[in-house]
RNA sequence: GGGUGAUUAGCUCAGUUGGCUAGAGCGUCUCGUUUACACCGAGAAGGUCGGGGGUUCGAGCCCCUCAUCACCCACCA
């Protein structure tokens, strides 16, 4: 017997990984590419449906993926063999891991849920393809490289981008592979040979493709807009990757004087709304005395960002402000400059905020600059991109922001502009990164104008063409995508596809245009008609080019329609709805015309054992390749899906990997139990013999399925059932995959592996398998094995294949297995069962409630009448552990228990039933107010008219059951 | 400011057309070395399903409301 004691993981995973990549179990078995065997321009993939019924179409393990698809000639069919094809692939894509990282507990869980949606329907027949990817990471390897170029004592700015870009390339694969190797570790069962990285040639060839169509189309522009900068990584970001955080800061009021020619008008215009109005902000406003003095002509603006003042167009008021009304089209002098700037009306200026005045800085600040574009105001750039003050006095120039505030602060209040300052808190734009401040700086940047993407987008979703889960995220999308502003999909970073636009340098040539689209990027400068470009050198935003991952993954061309495309389901993480699965339904639909998905599982964050976000600072980050060290790929599989729903945040702790562990442990014995049973009869019982211990005439017959399957693994001879726990666990077990495989179709992964566990445990190990220590029917074991091995094998795939290796009579790999069918048995046999392991379970409960110890040992069980308890007279024995169950002659004696249906009393002496009279007065209790409530429910006309027939039957026979039983508990007490 | 989700046993969570006495894992307690498994077996305790109202024969589930927590989006200078 092969089988040790216990399942060691370790033991077994490298190999099985190894053998199940090398046999090719991972590719689909439906080319992805087209295919023209019979050279009639038509793709035969699309007329494989009838070698797809043919079972000899799966014995393809460890052949190669060009699994010869015979053609059938039927040709005329071919359109609707298309959809046919279509329904028999399985296509999912990896969220592609960081090329040179290591995976985290996030990976983990991605991997057990997409694994596991790809092994289900591998059994169950797809060809299936779950398709690996590595991501270049643009902005945070860049992050890293740059760190370790600084750490040499050089920077960016030493080299060009092709040498940037040529280095980092080589940063990359040197340290490329390790999530690679930690996929396989998890048992992420996809197609390596069609890894698919960020930077492939096809996968830039498809986004210049696009990007040519797009700019053709005039959906790309390029704009001076303000974008978010980060001055530490000098590359501006998407308003997605921008982080908002609340932080403390200081509203300053700073005194704005009026021009001369405008005060006489001003002072008349105050006369008139001073009579009703209490302190006004036009005034100094510093107290009571102030409104008696001589007004002031200046007007005080409420900023936190005083150092900007210096890039002021003009001061904004709310035009429904009364305060500030015969302001309007004034103009003020701009503290610290000779400039003056005019006072403007617009919706902006909120007169709840501050002094209601605002000032309005158009190249620093996005409201401000929105305002400017409203009033065709200059931009005027104060901050430079490397974070130092420009077209500012001489003073102020080259300072930092931070220094240049100071001094504007100390050089206002010295001028007896600084007229109040209030602590507030705000929320300011941060990188995600580094957590620098973003400086809002205005750029030209190339832009995709989404509003055509995003109806386009809105129109399919609305449609119902994506199924959510969870489902609300639907609504959250389509939410997002009708507020969409434009894109800015320009990064100022060397590690990344580049942008495919040259700007013309020749001045003469006046009719050609400004920018223009090659895909050349190799070349800093191109040639055409006689005119010189120069490149772009800007990179993309990395979601430009990963939102075309389902369509580069599956080799979507206009020439391969392939059936993988569009995938079945998009498994990735709530937080980046937006930035990508969002992208990809856009990108999707302007490349293919189809939704590129046609299910979505979002998943939420893995927390730490106590709903805390995992970090670094925390020191509370699992990895996920300790949990696979020490406890197996399995055990973490099993407890990271464990009470997991769509979209929820969710709690994870070593713990559920244990219990997973066990669950492991716990099959493995199941199946060298059962191994050594079968090893037992093959040595007494002729080979070849459908060994059926103590036959019975009316059970049925029955086989397991095909016997076409032998090349798939199977080898489960024809079983009979024998007894009522045999016909039990059939039923059990059918019930069980049912459970699993709608489990599985709504994501409802919690609920599956929950089936799994109690069907395996609770029920097989703890009912079935006692039970057969008494009745011994090998083909059944083997059948039933069989059957948990191959459901547990999506979320266990390790475990489920040591196990089948390690079994004497299957052949081939689990992993090729085939969704088992449903298990006939006798219904009414099955049912009967129950009531012997309620029986059962009383004398348990009974025994262990009376005083003393090993109670079970003490006392015979005594049955009268009773034919179920008659005929399982070994199997109670063997479960309850009493000594003897024997038929009560005569009167009755001991103790009875409390079960309705059943005559049965513990042969226990006089003095321990009076002991147990307590406890038996309680049960009577907790009975009697079960009943009461039944009764009460019959009691109400309403329920017995409205409630459902069988409900209110059901009702009924409690009733019948209860007051049964209580009459004998009566019965009982009476007699002590 | 807008939006979403959560609140069920000591802890972490299931509970999907509203229907038997609300479940699991871990933890706790009691018993048990029965040759598959101590990574085990048998049993037990523990919940007025956040509060309040409503609809219904019947509500953890549907509606209203309040409270607390979390997250996302947004232009409070």
């Amino acid at each position: 017997m092969k089988f040790a004691s216990s399942y060691e993981p370790s033991q077994f995973e490298p190999d099985i990984y190894a053998a199940w990549e090398t046999s090719g179990a991972f590719k689909p078995t439906t080319p992805t590419v087209p295919i023209d065997n019979n050279d009639d321009g038509i793709d035969d993939r699309f007329e494989t449906d009838v070698i797809l019924a043919d079972s000899s179409a799966f014995a393809t393990t460890g052949a190669s993926d060009e699994a010869s698809p015979v053609t059938t000639g039927a040709s005329e069919e071919a359109r609707e063999s298309a959809s046919i094809t279509s329904r028999d692939t399985y296509s999912i894509v990896m969220p592609p891991p960081n090329a040179n990282g290591n995976l985290h507990i996030g990976h983990g869980l991605t991997v057990a849920l997409e694994d596991s949606l790809t092994r289900f329907y591998r059994l169950n027949g797809k060809s299936s393809w779950y398709i690996p990817g590595a991501d270049h990471a643009g902005f945070e390897t860049w992050v890293v490289y740059e760190r370790t170029l600084e750490k040499d004592g050089h920077t960016r700015f030493e080299f060009d981008r092709d040498t940037l870009y040529a280095r980092v390339w080589d940063f990359v694969a040197m340290q490329r592979g390790n999530m690679e190797l930690q996929l396989r570790a998890l048992g992420a069962s996809c197609s390596w040979g069609d890894l698919t990285f960020t930077l492939d040639e096809n996968v830039i060839d498809r986004v210049y493709t696009t990007f040519e169509k797009m700019w053709n189309d005039g959906l790309i522009y390029r704009g001076e807009k303000l974008v978010n900068f980060c001055p530490k990584h000098q590359t501006a970001f998407a308003d997605i990757e921008v982080e908002h955080k609340d932080e403390k800061g200081t509203l300053w009021e700073i005194e704005y004087p009026l021009m001369k020619n405008d005060d006489a008008d001003i002072l008349r215009a105050f006369a008139t709304t001073e009579a009703n109005n209490e302190a006004s902000p036009v005034t100094t406003g510093v107290s009571e005395e102030a409104s008696e003095m001589p007004v002031s002509s200046c007007i005080i603006v409420s900023t936190t960002r005083p150092e900007t003042l210096f890039g002021d167009m003009a001061i904004a008021v709310n035009p429904a402000d009364d305060r500030y009304k015969p302001l309007i089209g004034k103009h003020v002098h701009l503290p610290l400059t000779d400039r003056t700037i005019p006072i403007i009306a617009d919706e902006h200026a909120d007169p709840e905020y501050g002094t209601g005045a605002v000032k309005i800085t158009p190249a620093h600040d996005f409201d401000d600059f929105e305002v400017g574009t409203r009033h065709d105001l200059d931009r005027l750039q104060v901050i430079s991109e490397d974070g130092h003050m420009i077209n500012v006095p001489d003073k102020y120039i080259s300072l930092t922001p931070t220094e240049c505030r100071k001094q504007v602060l100390k050089d206002l209040e010295s001028a007896g502009l600084l007229r109040g300052e209030q602590k507030i808190t705000h929320s300011v734009a941060h990188c995600y990164k580094c957590g620098t401040v973003l400086e809002p700086t205005l750029k030209e940047q190339w832009f995709v104008d989404v509003k055509r993407l995003a109806s386009d987008a809105i129109r399919h979703l609305e449609q119902g063409e994506i199924t959510f889960y969870p489902e609300n995220k639907q609504r959250v999308l389509i939410n997002y995508l009708e507020n969409l502003k434009d894109w800015n999909i320009s990064r100022q970073i060397p590690w990344g596809i580049a942008i495919p636009m040259f700007r013309k340098v020749t001045e003469e040539a006046t009719d050609e245009p400004e920018w223009i689209f090659d895909r050349r990027t190799n070349l800093k400068t191109i040639e055409k008609s006689g005119v010189t470009y120069v490149r772009d050198e800007d990179t993309f935003d990395t979601w430009f080019s990963s939102s075309h991952w389902p369509i580069v993954c599956t080799d979507w061309s206009e020439d391969n329609p392939t059936p993988y495309y569009p995938l079945n389901v998009m498994e990735t993480g709530a937080d980046i709805l937006f930035a990508w699965v969002a992208r990809m339904i856009m990108m999707g639909l302007y490349v293919t015309g189809e939704v590129p998905f046609k299910e979505v599982y979002l998943h939420g964050l893995v927390l730490d054992a106590h709903g805390q976000k995992m970090s670094k600072s925390k020191g509370n980050v699992i990895n996920p390749m300790d949990m696979v060290a020490r406890y197996g790929s399995d055990a973490f599989r099993l407890g990271i899906l464990r009470g997991r729903s769509a979209g929820m945040n969710q709690a994870f702790s070593e713990n559920s990997v244990v219990s997973g562990r066990n669950l492991c442990n716990k099959l493995w014995n199941i199946s060298r139990l059962i191994q050594s049973v079968v090893d037992e009869d093959e040595e007494t019982e002729p080979r070849g013999a459908f060994a059926t211990t103590g036959a019975n005439d009316e059970a049925s017959p029955v086989t397991t399925g095909a016997s076409e399957e032998a090349t798939r693994g199977s080898v489960s001879s024809s079983y009979t059932t024998n007894n009522q726990g045999e016909d039990w666990i059939c039923r059990e077990i059918n019930q069980c995959l049912a459970d699993v495989a709608s489990g599985m179709h709504s994501y409802r992964f919690s609920e599956a592996v929950e089936t799994l566990y109690q069907t395996i445990w609770d029920k097989y190990a703890d009912w079935f398998l006692e039970s057969q220590k008494i009745y011994r029917n090998v083909p059944l074991l083997k059948t039933t094995l069989e059957h948990l091995l191959i459901a547990l094998h999506p979320f266990a795939p390790f475990v489920t294949e040591a196990i089948w290796q390690n079994l004497s009579w299957t052949s081939g790999m689990i992993i090729n297995a085939k969704w088992p069918g449903e298990l006939i048995y006798d219904p009414i046999s099955a049912t009967e069962f129950e009531s012997l392991i309620s029986v059962v379970s009383e004398v348990r409960t009974t025994l262990q409630a009376l005083p003393g110890t090993n109670n079970a040992k003490k006392y015979a069980l005594l049955f009268d009448n009773d034919s179920l308890v008659e005929d399982n007279l070994l199997l109670i024995k063997a479960l309850t552990k009493v000594p003897a169950v024997t038929a009560l002659n005569g009167a009755p004696r001991g103790l009875r228990l409390a079960l309705a249906n059943h005559e049965l009393y513990l042969d226990v002496p006089e003095k321990v039933v009076k002991d147990y009279k307590d406890a038996l007065t309680d049960k009577i209790l907790a009975v009697g107010r079960e009943l009461d409530g039944l009764n009460a429910r019959m009691l109400n006309p309403n329920y017995v008219d409205k409630a459902p027939a069988h409900l209110v039957k059901e009702t009924q026979d409690a009733i019948k059951e209860k007051s049964d039983l209580i009459s004998r508990l009566k019965t009982q007490l009476e007699l002590i």
